[in-house]
DNA sequence: GCGACAG
DNA sequence: ATCTTGTCGC
């Protein structure tokens, strides 16, 4: 475990939901972010029948050209041993370990970070958003492509509508139409970024795709087999 | 006890 | 997540 670290990854179920429990106390809901010139994304892919977990993380500069294209500052794509199964809420104990020894090896140092999994939007409020951002001290966003937990009526069909995410009485996230036809995405604090900035800055990264830049960008790196 | 269940 | 071709629609 490095200096810095908050925490062994070597638990048992029992033991992670614990320390989420723990460290979900300090995951900050308020924006507390610096100028942003750099955006990075990250995404967790698998190869090898499950065998490998694929972490890739993709900077973008901020804002992107006139042309409204992003420029791809660095991207680096680390591989390793895959450790635990997928287990509903602890997704971040299998994922973790990989995505962190891809920002051990960026050299930029992105102001913001957008995850594809859950930040808040998460039984225990720490979905793998609000934990990489808990570890790396940094303000992160949480971009799903479904739902983990919390209810919500059907946003409208138009780019850009958009209804609240609610789990147990507390709004926990928004539910995204981000393209229109499509189903919608679930965006969710993660860490340092209020809901409705982070809202913006989903909005504010979305082509005429369903995913922002970032994850879009980080997905492709971490699915497909192909060197980019 | 019976469903639901990020990636 | 991943296994996988063609096909429907803007």
């Amino acid at each position: 475990m490095s200096p810095t670290a908050l925490h062994d990854w070597n638990l048992d179920p029992g033991e992670a939901i614990a320390l989420q429990k723990q460290l979900a106390a300090r995951v900050e809901r308020q924006d507390r972010l610096a100028e942003v010139t750099r955006i990075a994304g990250v995404d967790i892919g698998f190869e090898q029948g499950g065998e490998v977990t694929r972490a890739a993380v993709v900077v973008l500069a901020w804002p992107p050209g006139t042309d409204g294209a992003f420029e791809r500052v660095e991207q680096v794509v680390h591989r390793e041993p895959t450790r635990l199964p997928y287990i509903p809420g602890l997704l971040s104990f299998r994922e973790l370990p990989a995505a962190l020894a891809a920002f051990d090896r960026l050299t930029s140092s992105p102001e913001l970070i957008m995850v594809d999994g859950q930040g808040l939007a998460h039984p225990r409020r720490l979905g793998v958003a609000s934990h990489l951002g808990l570890w790396l001290d940094r303000p992160t966003i949480g971009i799903a492509k479904s739902r983990l937990c919390g209810h919500h009526v059907e946003p409208g069909n138009e780019r850009g509508d958009r209804v609240p995410l609610v789990h147990k009485e507390e709004t926990i996230g928004t539910v995204l139409r981000s393209r229109s036809g499509v189903k919608p995405v679930f965006v969710s604090s993660g860490h340092r970024v209020s809901l409705p900035t982070a809202l913006d800055w989903v909005v504010a990264c979305l082509g005429r795709t369903k995913l922002p830049e970032p994850t879009r960008m980080a997905d492709r790196l971490a699915s497909r087999r192909t060197a980019m």
